[in-house]
DNA sequence: AGTTGAGTTTTTTTT
DNA sequence: AAACTCAACT
């Protein structure tokens, strides 16, 4: 294979380097696929390595896929023989082999968080834990960071014994492990954690891998948490034909436990490794990489690194600040629409990408009206709906009999009068005996107090559910789950119900058993539990086809490795994005960056950047002022779009009708904040169009309380809070916030020079 | 056992 | 604004 002619220098570099530790540094576009692919090829066709010694870890299941098919194009069906998968997908199927080593029956449920929330309840109720003093969350968050960090149960239990709080939820940690594996199930966190126990507990079966995958490359090294960085030490530690490549400029997960650490740090934990930097990007236009790399560069916690291109600068990034949320989807669809009939665009070719998933919802109205074909990824995900989980329950539970949260779920669905009182009765009873529900009601005479009606339902359900298991093993999946909607009757009740969505739903359900006969024909293994590991494993972006012709909508985070030839990133607003949490953080302020990063570099040819000066949210009107990110853009890279706003003429329009101003005014007073504050603070965009709120904001600069007056101690008086003190007072960036105690109102943060003050 | 209604909470981001 | 929870009522 000719790599030299192929890829540029350090493209060609790192894929000839296989031997030894090698860290490549890939700022976004940079070619890092093309080069993890070649280097495979180079690996199996030039070096005569075997496909499988090679272990290659992807960030999704998509990329893993398109990995794969990559490589197939240049060496073959060999790469058959490869592992190339997700690190959730490659421990289960390690798991799958060897799980009984710690105890585990080696058909195994994977809980996915809904599973994981309904046991953590179960537990907090044994605990006698009230919701109102720590909440679920709160516990689910504070145990997958344990796992996360690969903090046992036990050592967690042993050095928070004083702390009042964590030694209660270490007590739900040891109680829901416990319960996992009563269940024989394991969360999404487990998987890692259990594998790496595993390879600590067992020398043998660690060599076996480590003999087995004498080549590891790890993509988005970057985003890997501890116990991810511990698996591949251990996995790599006797070859350390370790090739990791990352961007510490898109680390986006510090808050799912990602420890930017670790790609910082690669060349402490490996001194003899060789260091590539890829700079050069070959996707996106300069002015858009230029400004990537002019926010970026805000970050204090990184590589130095510089993506460069050779490509023409192309447009300037559009700016559009919008009147309201629904204002700016409008401008996006009219953006398309233009773009489609001017420039023969087509809707595959656009992006919209937002912070929150919840964000997408008025995008949704506005193309639905326009009638713009649109996908959203993420959010509610098929696999989530109701009546999916219900018959996945089913499944889950004839796969795996132990596990009693599937079983809770089904055993009175639909209606087979098992009431509460009788599922509790049973859950006591199997909880006394050490035993799981099933087995129980295998024998549910021997549970005393239920009535004859109850063992009489429950002893139907169980021949039900024991002629599936039966089958289980010889019909395929969509044959079981044909056999379940009707036996069960399930499909019936819906199709008698009088229920709005029953409709919806039943189309549903059909949709679920062409999933799973889409799965009989396409995947190697058919088995049901195989069949589970999919749904469950898979993400919305996994199933993004990029050539169905339709606009679509995510959020930046599942837009990751992804690119488009036009990007809409909507809601550039302090307060979205970043959000309010990041505002007073530092390293939550960085991480944003590094989305807003990664959110610019997914344009390839043009990028918007749109924000609204009022929009709803949880049902309230507030207003945020635009982006300080788009203030990291220099000016010469930007221009702001069309002025144009419903009911003002805007350019240099000072000129304000006092029923508008008022309306703006009691916005702000209503949040304590201003929503203008952006544009008349940063005196350096110069040429963008003069609005009706600088003219606002101009007039309220002239209020009564003096520079001099701002200092702790001051009494001050709000036009709607009353009376008050400033308790402190704290420079951010251009803008000056007061913490005020109001006599009435409390405390509250306002901004200096918006909310309306006097001194008193 | 199931339904209604008041009250509360939700928003980060995902395998 | 919508979804969810909890309790009191049929």
């Amino acid at each position: 294979m000719d790599l030299k002619k192929l890829l540029n220098k350090e493209q060609y570099e790192a894929a000839v380097t296989v031997n030894g530790p090698l860290l490549i540094l890939a700022g976004a576009g940079s070619g890092k696929t093309r080069v993890l692919t070649y280097r495979i090829a180079h690996m199996i066709e030039d070096l005569n390595i075997y496909p499988s010694k090679i272990l290659a870890i992807t960030f999704t299941n998509k990329a893993a896929g398109e990995m794969r098919e990559r490589i197939r194009g240049l060496v073959g069906n060999e790469v058959d023989h490869m592992w190339v998968s997700t690190f959730h997908s490659s421990c289960v199927r390690i798991l799958r082999r060897e799980i009984d080593k710690l105890g585990y029956n080696k058909n195994f449920a994977i809980y996915d968080s809904y599973d994981q929330k309904v046991l953590i309840k179960q537990c907090m109720e044994e605990l006698n834990i009230n919701e109102k003093d720590i909440t679920d969350r709160e516990i689910i968050n504070k145990i997958g960071e344990q796992k996360d960090n690969l903090v046992s149960p036990q050592q967690f239990k042993r050095e928070n014994e004083q702390n009042f709080r964590l030694n209660k939820i270490a007590d739900m940690y040891l109680l829901y492990q416990k319960k996992l594996k009563n269940n024989n199930a394991l969360d999404f966190d487990d998987l890692i954690y259990k594998t790496v126990e595993l390879f600590k507990k067992n020398e043998d079966v660690l060599e076996f891998y480590q003999r087995k995958f004498q080549y590891i490359m790890v993509d988005e090294y970057q985003d890997t948490n501890k116990s991810q960085y511990e698996l591949v030490r251990l996995l790599s530690a006797k070859q350390k034909n370790i090739c990791v490549v990352g961007d510490d400029d898109q680390c986006i997960y510090a808050w799912r436990g990602a420890d930017i650490k670790n790609i910082l740090e690669f060349e402490k934990d490996y001194p003899e490794a060789k260091v590539i930097k890829l700079e050069q990007n070959y996707r996106s236009k300069a002015n858009i990489l230029k400004a990537a790399n002019e926010v970026i560069k805000n970050n204090t916690y990184r590589k130095n690194k510089i993506l460069r291109t050779e490509d023409e600068n192309g447009e300037k990034i559009k700016i559009y600040r919008a009147y309201s949320d629904i204002d700016e989807g409008m401008y996006v669809a009219n953006q398309i629409k233009r773009f489609r009939e001017e420039e023969n665009k087509s809707y595959k070719d656009f992006a919209i990408l937002y912070r929150t998933n919840a964000q997408s919802r008025v995008f949704e109205d506005v193309f639905m009206k326009s009638n713009i074909p649109y996908r959203i990824i993420g959010g509610l995900k098929f696999y989530d709906r109701k009546e999916i989980k219900d018959i996945m329950a089913y499944l889950k539970f004839i796969n795996n009999p132990l596990d009693d949260v599937s079983l809770r779920r089904i055993i009175n669905v639909p209606k087979r009068s098992i009431g509460d009182a009788t599922v509790q009765k049973v859950q006591e009873f199997a909880a006394s005996m050490d035993e799981c529900m099933y087995s129980v009601l295998l024998d549910i005479e021997e549970v005393l107090s239920l009535s004859a009606r109850s063992i009489s339902s429950i002893k139907k359900f169980v021949s039900l559910v024991n002629s599936f298991i039966r089958t289980r093993d010889q019909v395929s999946v969509s044959a079981l789950i044909k056999e379940i909607l009707d036996t069960t009757g399930y499909l019936k009740e819906l199709k008698e119900s009088k229920e709005i969505d029953a409709i919806s739903r039943i189309e549903n359900l059909k949709e679920l058993v062409s999933a799973a006969v889409e799965f009989e024909s396409t995947s190697e293994d058919k088995s049901l539990s195989a069949f589970l590991e999919k749904v469950t494993l898979v993400s919305d972006v996994d199933n993004f086809d990029e050539d169905a012709n339709t606009v679509v909508m995510m959020t930046v985070h599942s837009a990751k490795g992804l690119e488009f030839p036009i990007v809409f990133m909507v809601g550039m607003e302090n307060g979205i994005f970043p959000g309010t949490q990041s505002l007073n953080d530092y390293n939550e302020m960085e991480e944003s960056r590094r989305l807003c990063y990664v959110g610019i570099t997914r344009a390839r040819e043009r990028l918007y950047m749109t924000s609204a000066e009022s929009r709803r949210v949880f049902g309230k009107t507030v207003s945020y002022s635009q982006s300080d990110f788009i203030d990291e853009i220099s000016n010469d890279l930007k221009e702001m779009e069309g002025a144009s706003r419903r009911g003002f003429s805007s350019f240099g329009n000072t000129n304000v009708n006092s029923r508008t101003n008022n309306v703006n005014r009691s916005i702000n007073d209503s949040i304590g904040r201003n929503s203008f504050n952006s544009q008349s603070s940063s005196p350096k965009v110069s040429n963008m169009a003069y609005t009706a709120a600088d003219a606002v904001n101009s007039q309220k600069s002239a209020n009564d309380l003096k520079p001099e007056d701002v200092k702790a101690g001051a009494k001050v008086r709000h036009s709607k809070f009353g009376i008050g003190t400033i308790v402190s007072v704290s420079k951010d960036g251009s803008n000056t916030r007061l913490t005020i105690a109001f006599d009435k109102m409390g405390i509250k943060n306002l901004m200096y020079g918006v909310a309306p003050l006097e001194a008193v």
